[in-house]
DNA sequence: CTGGATCCAGTACGATACTG
DNA sequence: CAGTATCGTACTGGATCCAG
């Protein structure tokens, strides 16, 4: 596939596809859950420590839309107290890789952002 | 840099990189606008008729905010009628990559995720 | 032609309180 | 422990009208 093709990827289906999948890890809270949830899977709790800043209600509301999504499984245990973990499935794997190619550039150029948004306010004064 | 500290990335600064990235690109019209203007450089007009579906409050914003954000630069002739062209700076040029890399995923796993949707949601019946 | 200004609906998110 | 319910706020995006 060419690069001009691949680029069409981006616009095809008048870009459905990828919003799909930006409306989901667009949100604030999702990508950070699934970077959590790759190192092992994990506890309610355990996962709400580990994200800091995530509230009880937007822990729960990322976890369930991840788990619609497939990209997510939930497992709950029938013990007192209850027990439920959460892992990334295999789907949820294969995600890793393309967000961590944009991690890697936005890390990278995140000084030349700022840099460009103070050069650009500066001189609307 | 091994595949764990890459996984990092994502967390780094408590995701605060990514975060700025995902704010950008996240929006509904950013990536879009991006991959359009990949092509050529474009009038505003023509880039409006070029994404569909875009208003034209929403054209002027999406560009405002990637040229303060240093990927897209403008420049205007003094013209009349005036004629304005916008073009991906370097750094714009850069984001292609990683952000093909994500629509390659999204157009790949777009219908495994609508069918974990379908599912999800006849469960919950 | 290239936008800016205004109004409005929907919703993402946070804080807090409550429950099996 | 693992959530749900409720409320309030702030922001996003669309429609429309106006201006240099």
């Amino acid at each position: 596939m060419s690069r001009y093709e691949k680029v069409c990827l981006i616009r095809a289906d008048g870009g459905r596809a990828i919003r799909r999948i930006l409306d989901r890890i667009g949100d604030k809270w999702a990508l950070l859950v699934i970077a959590t949830l790759h190192e092992q899977r994990m506890r309610f709790t355990h996962l709400q420590q580990r994200v800091p800043g995530i509230s009880q209600r937007m822990l729960s509301l990322t976890l369930r839309n991840l788990e619609r999504d497939g990209l997510v499984s939930r497992t709950s245990y029938p013990e007192v107290p209850p027990r439920v973990e959460y892992e990334l499935t295999p789907m949820g794997r294969t995600l890793i890789e393309p967000a961590v190619a944009l991690a890697e550039w936005a890390v990278e150029h995140d000084p030349d952002i700022g840099r460009s948004q103070r050069q650009y306010d500066s001189r609307q004064t």
